[in-house]
DNA sequence: AGAGGTCATGATGACCGAC
DNA sequence: GTCGGTCATCATGACCTCT
């Protein structure tokens, strides 16, 4: 992989003066006798969960440990061989080098308005669960602080049924007791029959045990938790802490998003002692409750499910960040900052292609989807790397098309860019709002590339897998990995319209730019420009090009 | 409701002469009054399950049930007595008659593009359940017949374990065999901890009860289907189809698809008379085995969940289908048919306008945002309407834009319209192939108009809780109520970006036509047309630039 | 061969005595 | 007050009997 890309790098002219399906074809002869690509190939492929399992890295091998150790059928069908391997560190860290830098700078600012995002999840689709009828007194029962007895009226933080008392570090009923005391007994092996969201009370509390040992855990049970300071003031303190908490919880707004159970109570969780150690801040990573016992102490399978294959493949491609020698120093024109935007985008459609073919799947699609994909989705493609670069900042002046390119509003005005930099700026709040991760953001570019088209006029299967796959792994990265809310996944998806609509404003400038102003494109990209029929309709061309059926 | 629909359609000349914001103002206004309307709010509102509960259909309260008749904790927690157990026996018999009669109708031909709509859904991540040994033998054991016993080697449809005979129509273990035996035998209460998705193996089966019965029902377990027709002919057909279901599974993909098990398979379903009455067979009702006993059976919890009330009112707003009154007995002319359309499009505006106001929550935004969003997305709930009318035809000519305006290949050329079309039909292929449904339809025209824009300038808490509840409704409407993958949910989600496309490129067809032809369009449709600053940036208004050719 | 019954097994949670 | 242990209760499924 880095060879090929070095191998862009070096002369990127040569391949730039190619017309696109002659590099297309290149990579399609590539393709057939690349050990490259069969190994990229075999993510899409059914029957490689033996060789996925083995090349995963270390600390996710837990995760399937389950199921794994039962099915070592064969052998050896780990096709990623060493060379590979090899290959693959290389480019990590050419690319890494670039680019995490980029990442740690924007990951640890979390923006203001990311708790609105993570709403009761999916199955709000409940009668309150007014199943036993002394629940449906307990929020008036603390508006009237009874003297009685403190675990009176309280309700278990697990499974809403009544407390019995203050147990393991939460309040909670006897069976959420005893359940939590047999899981610190003996190892335990629970596995989630659906995606690890289950809703927990008092009805359900016996289905899942992986979600309910979860939620305890995700409460705040634990062994030592219980009775250590039990003397004066700071045993009074975790319990006070407790109550705070539990009150919040209750009497607000008692069980219309208890769905959201997983996470723990969104107040208050942030504060500080609590939040570092169960890490299960928001979306980062929920699950990942012991990350740190490795080895099969019980409560194991509370660890954090590993990285998709497909995620660790696309982060690998993932094509460096380009600089357009764009001089600063110099007060801007609007010739010259279109001149380093055009650069760019020559550059990046370069990438973009190298790295949709580098995309498990692709090359085996035919030659004209290929380009037709390609055609539709480039400046999609670019409108998403443009965001995920702009993720760190917020004003709208700032939109990082190149580490030597920021737009502020000026360059926006001079380069006639200003409405659609509105629309660039919007979006990547929306990013922002969202804290879209890496993983997420190369699952979206390369969900935008599959879903360029509405058919393909060959190999429609082929297709249809890859997008499956690319589904599943997004599924997987942002429900199941990440602990996502559908809602969450879904508001992600809801992204792809916007970037469509940005990405058609992007190709119109392009041909405007050039039309208007006479700039010259270099071939490919005026291959590109000239491919979308939509752009010239109506004006010379109308139904020359037919479009595809 | 039908009022206000009544009301419109008596005077829409009034409506559509008023200016955009104009309508939506007094739209403002009624909005603080409205009865009809607060019931609308209702449904996005937080508190008011129980007045949900009071108006869902009689028929969805059953769905509840479980849940209510608990609440009951009161003694006697037989509550199914006698009579209900009398009447489960009725249901039961009448149910399988219809709904088994569907079932086997269905499963038996797994078609060869089906599976690829409904893949492996969502937790596809693990490893085969190669937790006993002896399972890996059994592909093997089938490729080579083995005389020995028919039940040797074969694998339990239900969860994979070694089967241990042909138990009430299904090759089953002996664990699946008595947990069905157990289902016929005392009432069920059954409650899925998640999304009625859960995945059934050897080692979850226990996990969840309700989707294990799911899976039972799906995979064709009945009282009925075990013994009857032993003799001759009819007895061996029974179990002959069986086999061949079973090696179908079995030896193509083993355990990889097994969790698209709910479904029955597509195709065939949308012929045409099906389109009105019972929308469509395939994804409209896979869940309802028992949709004609609304009286308490066993497996009673089989039951569909009952429609969304969201879901429910939005089927009551959607526009009435408009007529051109275009003549098409003359020979068409090219002004002819851009007057029907532009007619066509200023009709469905003003619908749309209707329709938006009575959306709940949508009166509540702020009078800006809500004429943006229908600004920006006019074009694509008409572009949404259009592909319901067209759903069922295939040819890439028969597009509805009304029942007195279909299109065809020669007025696509005519009217300048043949590269939209071929995007329109291109997209209601696709929505052919999704084998949309109408529940569906009314939630991605809804989707599409709460996504339009990417903020709101005022009231965002309001749209965020919109844009959520729609979320909700659509996730549980796809997953919960129609047993739908999250790859089936997804790829619904991906028609977004097709139909903003579409709908840019017939907001530009108007400009164009506008522009070129000078067909007069009406104020509020020029009011719409004026909005989109970017169809005229670089031409006028934006920053004085050349017109363009 | 398959329906239906039997009962050892394991998870559960109400209860209780030990601190 | 909580903790850990106890055991009646229940779902489960291997095995059995009857048809
Ligand atoms: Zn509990
Ligand atoms: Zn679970
Ligand atoms: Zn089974
Ligand atoms: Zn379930």
């Amino acid at each position: 992989m880095s060879a090929v890309q070095a191998g862009i790098r070096s002369e990127p002219i040569t391949m730039a003066d190619m017309s696109l399906s002659e590099v297309l074809n290149s990579l399609a002869v590539a393709t057939s006798s690349s050990t490259d690509l069969d190994h990229g190939i075999g993510y899409f492929n059914n029957d490689v969960s033996a060789s996925q399992a083995k090349d995963i890295a270390l600390s996710s091998l837990l995760y399937f440990s389950q199921e794994l150790n039962m099915s070592q059928t064969s052998g050896e069908s780990s096709c990623f061989s060493e060379e590979v391997k090899c290959s693959m560190a290389r480019s990590l860290t050419s690319v890494d080098t670039t680019t995490t830098a980029l990442l740690t700078a924007c990951s640890p600012h979390h923006p203001p308005t990311s708790c609105s995002l993570e709403p009761q999840s999916e199955t709000t689709y409940e009668l309150p669960s007014s199943t036993m009828g002394e629940m449906k007194k307990q929020p008036k029962e603390i508006s009237q602080p009874q003297p009685k007895s403190p675990s009176e009226g309280r309700l278990c933080q697990i499974c809403y049924d009544s407390a019995s008392g203050f147990h393991y570090g939460v309040w909670s009923c006897e069976g959420c007791k005893a359940f939590f005391k047999r899981s610190l007994q003996g190892p335990v092996d629970y596995i989630c029959p659906a995606t690890n969201t289950c809703k927990i009370d008092k009805h359900r509390r016996k289905s899942c045990q992986a979600c309910r040992l979860r939620k305890c855990l995700s409460m705040g049970m634990s062994k030592g938790n219980c009775r250590k300071e039990k003397s004066g003031k700071s045993g009074r303190a975790t319990k006070r802490k407790a109550e705070l908490k539990d009150a919040d919880t209750i009497d607000a707004k008692m069980f219309k998003d208890d769905s959201r159970s997983p996470q723990c109570s969104p107040q208050h969780s942030f504060t500080d002692g609590l939040h570092t150690a169960l890490p299960m801040s928001h979306n980062s990573l929920p699950m990942a409750l012991s990350t740190t016992t490795p080895s099969g102490g019980d409560l194991k399978m509370t660890e954090a499910p590993p990285m998709h294959p497909l995620v660790e493949h696309l982060l690998q491609i993932d094509p460096p960040v380009r600089m357009t020698g764009h001089d600063n120093s110099q007060p801007d024109t609007e010739l010259g900052l279109i001149t380093s935007l055009i650069k760019l985008a020559d550059l990046e459609l370069v990438d973009i292609i190298s790295w949709a073919k580098a995309i498990p799947g692709y090359p085996d699609l035919g030659l004209q989807d290929r380009v037709h994909l390609l055609e539709t989705c480039w400046t999609e493609v670019i409108v998403c790397g443009l965001m995920w670069r702009s993720m760190p900042f917020s004003d709208c002046e700032n939109l990082v098309f190149a580490p030597d390119l920021y737009f502020n509003k000026s360059r926006c005005v001079l380069s006639k860019f200003w409405p659609i930099c509105l629309h660039l700026s919007d979006l990547r709040n929306v990013f922002r709002r969202l804290n879209i991760n890496r993983e997420e953001f190369v699952l979206i570019r390369t969900m935008v590339l599959l879903n360029a088209d509405m058919s393909m006029m060959e190999k429609d299967d082929k297709w249809t897998e890859m997008k499956q796959k690319a589904n599943e792994a997004f599924h997987y990265t942002v429900v199941t990995r990440h602990g996502g809310s559908y809602d969450r996944l879904m508001q992600i998806l809801f992204l792809l319209p916007h970037i469509r609509n940005v990405g058609l404003q992007l190709l119109r400038w392009l041909f405007q730019v050039k039309e208007e102003r006479g700039v010259l494109l270099c071939d490919l990209l005026q291959e590109m420009l000239n491919a979308d029929t939509s752009l010239h309709r109506l004006n010379h061309r109308t139904s020359s090009s037919p479009p595809r059926v």
